[in-house]
DNA sequence: ACCTGAACACCGTTCAAGT
DNA sequence: ACCTGAACACCGTTCAAGT
């Protein structure tokens, strides 16, 4: 509903000279600065442009809404959590599945976690604005990136290796999600340190080829 | 952040003629129109009362924010949702694990797609204004229904029915939440459809201890 | 008890005028 | 090329005046 076209949420001019670099620069910094101290709901633009240091005409030359504002911070955090899962993914390239599943569970809490402020506030202003195409984006390349991993697994086959991607993707973000936006104790972010890596492998090895699993849950049985 | 007191969401008056009960539900069923006519983004305060044939005054004597109007929808909704998982709950009570999560799965799957329009309008609403006490609440009742359920499954012993029943409400909800935000095609909602089920057998038969975990997984190969 | 709607404060966005 | 800030349109909320 009411989605902006994709290119009307960039800069919409591209810096020619070095002050004007640093005046986006500015306004960037600024974005974090006041999201993190006044919240979401106390974001406006003239707060941004006066700690920025400039007019809020000049902040509408390079950004044109102040959605986008918003959209560049999400965007730089949401490419963090995905080049870690890309690392690990490279990482994990042909190790069972036992490592593959808590390697990808526990890499995906670590980037997460790693930054608990920014990750709330992201999530705070998730449906202020329309960050379907972006998320969507990111999860694309996650199960990108999932898929051949599972292809590689040596000590298990999965019937159909995108759509177990796909839905391992959805369980580790949707999880994680909910939990920090219920409120999360530190309790409650404990227990999901410790269950996240459970469910993950619970269901791949729920996907994996039966006679898989049942040599899995030996293994398993071996080490309670 | 930014959290308006409770009480302060509720309607601040109530009525004591009945022309004022239907001038409350008057607005009520104004805001779901103009929700779904016109998207969050474009419900104001004034189209609200407009369409609900008052003054804006007299929409703020029973809702004191344009949060209140969302909220009181949002309320039904999870209300709604909450009352089916209470009664597939009730309904489950003592069976085997299998049968249990199975009927969790679907009976939240269910819910939450009997009404996709409003489901995916209460997503958008999500973060435009507070929802974590709404939600958390929600939950609890959730994790207290399973909770109980999951200590008289027959066939398996867990180590802690109450953190297994918060991650399985944090990953029922999640997982909807992600693969319906993110866009969901058709396909999407489809593959959602036939892995919940398996993730949630998955995680819960991780989470039971090791014997359960062999026999159920005996019974599973029987039936492919 | 209930309703009205003009009035107020505030916010996002623009644009003519500057360097 | 880049910046300024007054001006405009719009929206949430209030309150004195009505029935």
């Amino acid at each position: 509903m009411n989605r902006p076209a994709p290119d009307l949420l960039k800069p919409r001019k591209t810096p020619q000279q070095s002050r004007s670099t640093v005046t986006i620069e500015a306004i960037h910094t600024a974005t974090i600065q006041v999201l993190l101290a006044d919240g979401v709901g106390r974001l406006t633009t003239t707060r941004v442009a006066e700690r920025a240091g400039v007019s809020v005409g000049t902040m509408y030359q390079y950004y044109p809404h102040k959605q986008a504002l918003l959209f560049a911070i999400v965007e730089r955090q949401l490419d963090l959590i995905v080049r870690a899962m890309l690392e690990a993914a490279e990482r994990l390239e042909g190790r069972d599945l036992r490592t593959v599943s808590d390697g990808l569970a526990t890499a995906w809490l670590d980037a997460k976690m790693a930054d608990l402020v920014s990750s709330r506030a992201i999530y705070g202003i998730a449906a202020e604005f329309d960050l379907a195409e972006l998320m969507s984006r990111a999860k694309n390349l996650m199960v990108e990136a999932i898929s051949p991993l599972l292809r590689a697994v040596p000590d298990a086959r999965f019937a159909d290796p995108d759509v177990t991607a796909f839905m391992l993707a959805a369980l580790l973000g949707g999880t994680v999600r909910v939990v920090m936006e219920v409120g999360s104790s530190e309790d409650d972010l404990e227990r999901l340190r410790q269950e996240l890596p459970r469910a993950c492998l619970g269901y791949l090895t729920m996907a994996a080829c039966p006679y898989v699993r049942q040599r899995n849950d030996r293994q398993l049985l071996g080490r309670p």
